[in-house]
Formats: structure tokens, C-alpha cells, sequence
DNA sequence: CACTCCTTAATTGTCGACAATTGCCATGAA
DNA sequence: TTCATGGCAATTGTCGACAATTAAGGAGTG
């Protein structure tokens, strides 16, 4: 088949807007792109070869993606996560996520909890192999999510979660160096969301996976009160 | 203040593309543009007097909006909501909007709170002069609802609620036609919401707002399902 | 010394033209 | 009649140049 198409390239990547949109997507959020660093029309231009006409369209969805904010005349500049809009951002989670596990109850197909299953003992055997490298768990975290949100079979919540918050998620990760926390506890949860799922108990998916994503909130808001205790007393010496 | 700076516009409709952006966005809300019909970019920039290069732009950022859909090297058509993708829609809107209901709860003010109950009072003698006049009703619905939004004080939500699902919403009611529904039970679960927000119930306003948006769902469905039975009668004769 | 105004450079917004891809229609063969 | 093939028109993708706006820096004045 493949001498009969020989130019079948991926649907996302046929245009030069799109190609740039995934680039610079990635360099944000890998944070080759500084955070709240202004970025220039010309400049990227000139660094990725191409005219301004498709990198504006790339930029325009990039906007869309909430990964940069531009203001008319002025520009654009990487966002910049603030303790405040990343809390935001996980009750948002919380909502759809939990809504997400609901439907996923209801809809998964057995082949798609037993793909589950298996990305959580993928996920496990790491973990215990480099408990200390927080790295892969992280997006190990983000497979699984990822997996029950497609279980939802709703595509509206596809395209809200894994299009456009799950790179935000990426980006906090980055910008606040968020390294493994509460490692063992987030396993024991994610297998109990896989059995409520399974059992088709569609009331308590929900609700360990709302459960889920607050303790994570919490998590993240207790370390960031630590961090600015610590400041603090920095300050204070 | 105005003799000083009297060329202050909106900060919104500063640029051609933002201005044809929103003439758009009016024009297929309202169906002038025909849901499923193709837009093509000479078209409409000769209807517009623009260029094609803002055009695109704004075509972009309603692609972003899931207003219109984009294919490639093809064109792209004015959405069609399938039933399908409205209840998904419903399911988004009830996740999304029971978290601000809890948010509302706990952060709107005084002020926000009085405005709100007098949009109910409005909304409510509108109701009583014409009662089959559905369309100030359903807009009444839309204002209340923002209210709540708004009151979460969670900008994200506010941007993903009002920015984006609103619109969908006022495209769904035109695109199926859906004239005043179930208008007096609104009212009393409208009525019940405020009642739990003043007295700052979260989880009381939650699960309400959860059972407003579900019971508007189950009505659309219904109607729906009844249309459906209606047509194969039709077409059994 | 501080403040205002103006000039200037750089960036963004807009435009028209050219290249590439697609879908359609006619033509021809099985 | 049906299907494949080729060319043609229209639309989308891309580019470079020009106009408009902004921010910054310096000159001048109180």
C-alpha cells in the first residue's frame, strides 16, 4: 500500500502553519521558550525559515492554546503561569476530568480498560525500578488520564482536555520544576478510578477521580506554601 | 476623561481581524450563515472588503472556537451540530458549570449576588407578559447563567464558558430551532441556585446547577426522541 | 534635575501576487 | 453504461513589500 501512496504524510502536518503551530508548541513546552519571554514575528521568522503569513497563523493557535498571549500592536509573550491561574486550571480539571471518569464508566470497551490496566502496570514496574526519577511518572500520570478521557467517547471533552489543558499541564510541570510528589498514593488511587471503571459504577469513578485531581490541587498548593515560607525566612536572615 | 484620550475604542475590535472575527461570529450564531454551508476565503473577503490575510486570521480563531471547521488544502463549512455532539455539549456545559456554581458559592460578592437576583426579577416579569415569547427567556437563561460564571471568579472557566460553549449554545438554539422549553421549572431551579449561592452552600449550589443543566439535557433529548418518532410516522404513511 | 515633546527605529497589521493542491468535467476505452 | 485518465478552473497556501502603530531614546525647556 505503500508504493500506491507514497506521500501519505500525517493530516496535522501538510501545511507550514501546522508544522511550526507542533514546533513551537513543543518548545514552549519543553521551556526552550522562556516563560513570559517575548517573542517576535521576525525572529522566529528568520529561525524556522519561513515567511511571517503561516508563523502568524501558528501563533493565532498557539493563542487559542492559551500557550501565548498577544496584545494588539504590541506582541506576543510565552505564558506565564501564576500560582493563582494554575489552581485555576486544576478545578477546571476537576470538573471535566471527573465528568470524564463518569463517561468513561459508562462507555469504555473492554479492549480500552484492558489497554488501561496495562499502562498502569507499565507504569508501576517503573516506578519501582527508578522510584527517585519522577520524570516518567509524570507522564506516565498523563497516559492515564489521557486513556480515560478517550474512554469518555465524548469528543468535545477530548479536544478541551487532551488538546488543549493537558500541554498547559506540561508547561506547569516545567515552569514550576514540579519533580515527583505524593508518588505511591496517586498509583493506589489511579487503580481504584480502573476498578470503579470496570465495574461500571459510574458515581464513583467520578467521584475518586474528582477526589484525585483535588488531592493533586492541594498537593501542588501546600508545596507552593512551604516554598513561600521558605522564601521568607530567606529574606528575613 | 474623554476629551483627553477620544480615540479609545474597544480594545477588542482594534484590528480588521478581530472586527470581521466577531462580524462573523454574530453572522453564523445568528444563521446567516447556513450551518453546513461552505465559506470560502475570496468570498468572504470580497463581502467584507479585506483582504484575505486578516481573513484568515479570523477564520482561525473561529476554527479555535469550533465555530467553523477547517480541512486542509479543502476549505472549510459552517458547523453542523449533530444530535450527538449536543448532548456532549450538555455534558461539558454540566461539568463546567456545577464548578462554577460551587465557585460562585464561595466567592461572589454582595453585589454580584443582588445583580443576579435582579436579573431573576427581570427575566421573571418578561416571562409574565409573553409567556409564549420564547427568545428574551432563553437569552434571560444565557444571562443567568453567565452571572454565575462570572461570580467564580476563575477566569478560565470564564473564558472556556463564556468565550467559547456560550456561543455553541446560541448556535444550537438556532440551528435546531429550539424554542422555549420547559419555562417555569427554570425559573424555580434558577431560583433555588441563588437561594444556595447567597447562603454560600457550595455543595448545595453544585448539585443544583448539576440538575439544572442535566434536566435541560434530558428535555432536549426527549423532544429529540420525540421528533424522531414523529418523522418515521410521517414516512410509514 | 525632572519633565515634556518629538524623532526614530522596530514591530505589527494589511495587502496583492504567485505557487501548490484539490475537485470537477470531459474525453476516451473496456 | 461504467470506469479510468487527463486537463482545467477554482481555492487554498505562501511569500515579500508597504502602511500603521508602538515603544524608546534624545533634545529641549521649565
Amino acid at each position: 500500500m505503500n508504493s500506491v501512496a507514497p506521500e501519505q504524510t500525517s493530516p496535522e502536518v501538510r501545511t507550514l502553519a501546522e508544522r511550526v503551530f507542533h514546533q513551537l508548541q513543543d518548545a514552549i513546552v519543553r521551556g526552550e521558550l522562556a516563560p513570559g519571554s517575548k517573542i517576535t514575528e521576525p525572529g522566529l521568522s528568520k529561525t524556522y525559515g519561513i515567511s511571517r503569513g503561516p508563523l502568524r497563523e501558528a501563533m493565532r493557535r498557539l493563542e487559542a492554546h492559551r500557550l501565548i498571549e498577544r496584545v494588539p500592536h504590541v506582541g506576543a509573550r510565552v505564558v506565564k503561569l501564576s500560582m493563582k491561574e494554575l489552581l485555576e486550571l486544576f478545578d477546571v480539571r476537576e470538573a471535566l476530568e471527573s465528568m470524564a471518569a463518569r463517561l468513561a464508566a459508562q462507555n469504555m470497551t473492554r479492549e480500552e480498560i484492558a489497554g488501561l490496566r496495562e499502562v498502569l502496570a507499565l507504569h508501576e514496574r517503573q516506578a519501582d525500578l527508578k522510584s527517585g526519577e519522577a520524570y516518567y511518572q509524570r507522564e506516565g500520570d498523563l497516559d492515564f488520564h489521557y486513556r480515560i478521557v478517550q474512554g469518555s467517547h465524548n469528543r468535545m471533552l477530548m479536544t478541551m482536555l487532551c488538546d488543549d489543558l493537558y500541554y498547559l499541564v506540561r508547561l506547569y510541570r516545567t515552569q514550576f520544576s514540579a519533580s515527583g510528589t505524593r508518588p505511591q498514593r496517586a498509583f493506589v488511587e489511579h487503580h481504584r478510578i480502573v476498578d470503579a471503571i470496570e465495574a461500571g459504577d459510574a458515581e464513583l469513578a467520578e467521584l475518586l477521580m474528582r477526589r484525585h485531581v483535588s488531592a493533586s490541587r492541594a498537593n501542588v498548593a501546600d508545596r507552593y506554601a512551604a516554598t513561600l515560607k521558605q522564601q521568607q525566612a530567606e529574606e528575613t536572615v
